[in-house]
RNA sequence: UCCUCGGUAGCUCAAUGGUGGAGCAACCGGCUGUUAACCGGUAGGUUGCUGGUUCGAGUCCAGCCCGGGGAGCCA
């Protein structure tokens, strides 16, 4: 529909989107065109006036002259608010010595849809924890359009990064049985009256009689299915919803978030490694170079360092180093921390960012963790006292992927299961896996909004999902 | 869940225990190139809720609600 020409009393005009006068304005200067779009600001003097128009095409917006003499209804056009939607029609000129390349002189302007008095978007700055209590209006503000159009950038680098390779995308379930997934509190799904549960001969809630015969929740993770699909398709990844039932209450925490989670088969921890600094690589230089308007304006308005922060990670190589290095460097370091450091006990988030913001001032890999803080499926090293997991830890964010070697030897991860008490009937399946042409394989997670987080520089979750779900707050 | 700071006009913020204000937005008017436009005017308030102290509470005290920042858990 977009571009194509249709009739307008006796001349034909083309319908366009910001986008194409944008990129393409060559081809638009000096003809007449028609653009839809929400009024940002309208400024009106004696016989002219300017708007500044949106149609979310673009990141920009678009600057609309209208003049008394030309335009019949310029007394009402110079009463239309702050986010009316309006159609304009008008021949496209360059304007060379002005703030913006372009300005469309309008010929004609109706109004689409009024916007009332009491519209909250005003042309000047709000706060960001105003701007969360009208998420159904925020995305018109240019913060969370740039946001929300790099969020979708974001998840378009990803599916172009690993298809590239040839990886299988797969959707593992969102509605699991498991209850070992190992990653803190889930959300039960179920289908029996809460008031009224069936109960069995123990007076507890009879699951048999619940929609799947059993109890299931919401997924926390699709690393233990996808290490199925890895096991037959050899390079795979996810890319989905994921929800945890935690109590969180930070800037870094969701109960309902997306998690990109590759797992490769034949391929041990080193390899995961290389996979991950490749793909962060791959997607942040993705952004810089499409999105140009966007980083411009994070640059500017919310982090003055962003891009060559950013620039520096796609050209620098990623530190390595050791848990057991880490606990020597954070040792010698001479810092005061408020939480001890001790070989043994997991790395604090104050630990994590001094490694990644001080002493490497880049991203940084740990890895070999002592395996009685780290999940069962890890596969235990040489040494018997460490796993292979990493983390990949970035200045600003902290923890942005976890991930490790999977134990693929059958009798070891049956005793580790057997140690941290995990139900090994239940995850027969998983077990099998190592069973039937079981080999060493590798994967992890990251956080997808964590992700758009370390790019825009944007600095609390809640305000890279368009309708953040948190602990007491699900609105929308 | 814990620690900490906060809640005053639609928004961002002032106000020594003594008559609650400003800027922006809205509304009315002015202005021949604005772009966070500018200039003049009008309107706008149960100071988060409940109770207490006091002659008098936005201000002090208690409880609750909501929000920010930090921590834990993690992605």
């Amino acid at each position: 529909m977009l571009g194509k020409k249709f009739k307008q009393g006796a001349f034909p005009m083309e319908k366009v989107v910001v986008r194409q006068l944008v990129r393409d304005t060559k081809r638009y200067i000096n003809k007449e065109v028609e653009v839809n779009g929400w009024v940002r600001s309208n400024r009106d003097q004696k016989s002219f006036g300017f708007v500044s128009l949106n149609d979310g095409t673009h990141f920009n917006t678009v600057q609309v002259v209208y003049e008394k003499d030309s335009l019949a209804n310029f007394d009402e056009v110079a009463k239309f608010r702050v986010g009316s939607a309006v159609s304009i029609q008008g021949k496209l000129v360059e304007t060379p010595q002005a703030k913006q390349a372009f300005e469309l002189k309008a010929t004609r302007i109706i109004l689409l849809g009024d916007s009332s008095e009491d519209y909250p978007i005003q042309p000047k700055r709000h706060s960001k924890e105003f701007l969360r209590e009208v998420a159904h209006l925020r995305p018109r503000t240019n913060l969370f359009s740039a946001v929300f159009r790099v969020r979708s950038l974001l998840a378009y680098a990803i599916h172009k990064f690993f298809q590239e390779k040839g990886f299988v995308y797969v959707h593992t379930p969102i509605i699991t049985a498991n209850d070992a997934e190992g990653a803190g509190e889930m959300f039960r799904v179920t289908t029996l009256d809460p008031k009224e549960p069936p109960l069995n001969e123990d007076r507890n809630v009879d699951f048999s009689e619940d929609f799947f015969g059993r109890r299931t929740n919401l997924t926390v993770s699709g690393q233990l299915e996808v290490e199925a699909f890895a096991l037959a398709f050899r390079d795979v990844y996810t890319f989905g919803p994921t929800f945890r039932a935690e109590n969180s209450n930070t800037a870094r925490h969701a109960a309902e978030f997306w998690m990109i989670e590759p797992e490769i088969a034949f391929a041990d921890l080193k390899d995961n490694m290389n996979l991950a600094e490749d793909m962060v690589k791959y997607i942040i230089s993705y952004i810089l170079n499409n999105a140009a308007e966007e980083m411009e304006f994070f640059n500017k308005f919310v982090d003055k360092g962003l891009k060559d922060r950013l620039n520096n990670i796609v050209n620098s190589e990623f530190a390595h180093i050791t848990y057991t290095e880490a606990i020597g460097i954070l040792e010698e370091s001479g810092e005061k921390f408020e939480y001890a450091v001790k070989w043994g006990n997991d790395l604090q988030t104050e630990h994590e960012r001094y490694l990644t913001e001080k002493v490497f001032k880049k991203p940084v890999f740990v890895k070999d963790y002592p395996k009685d803080i780290k999940a069962f499926y890890m596969r235990v090293n040489d040494d018997k006292k460490t796993v292979a997991a990493m983390d990949l830890l970035v200045p600003g964010v902290g923890e942005i992927i976890g991930g490790s070697q999977r134990e693929e030897r059958a009798d070891i991860l049956e005793q580790r299961m057997a140690a941290l008490d995990i139900n090994q009937e239940e995850l027969r399946w998983y077990l099998d896996l190592r069973k039937f042409g079981g080999v060493k394989h590798a994967g992890f997670g990251l956080g997808f909004e964590r992700a758009i987080m370390y790019i825009t520089g944007v600095s609390n979750i809640r305000d890279v999902v368009p309708f953040p779900r948190t602990v007491n707050s699900c609105e929308y």
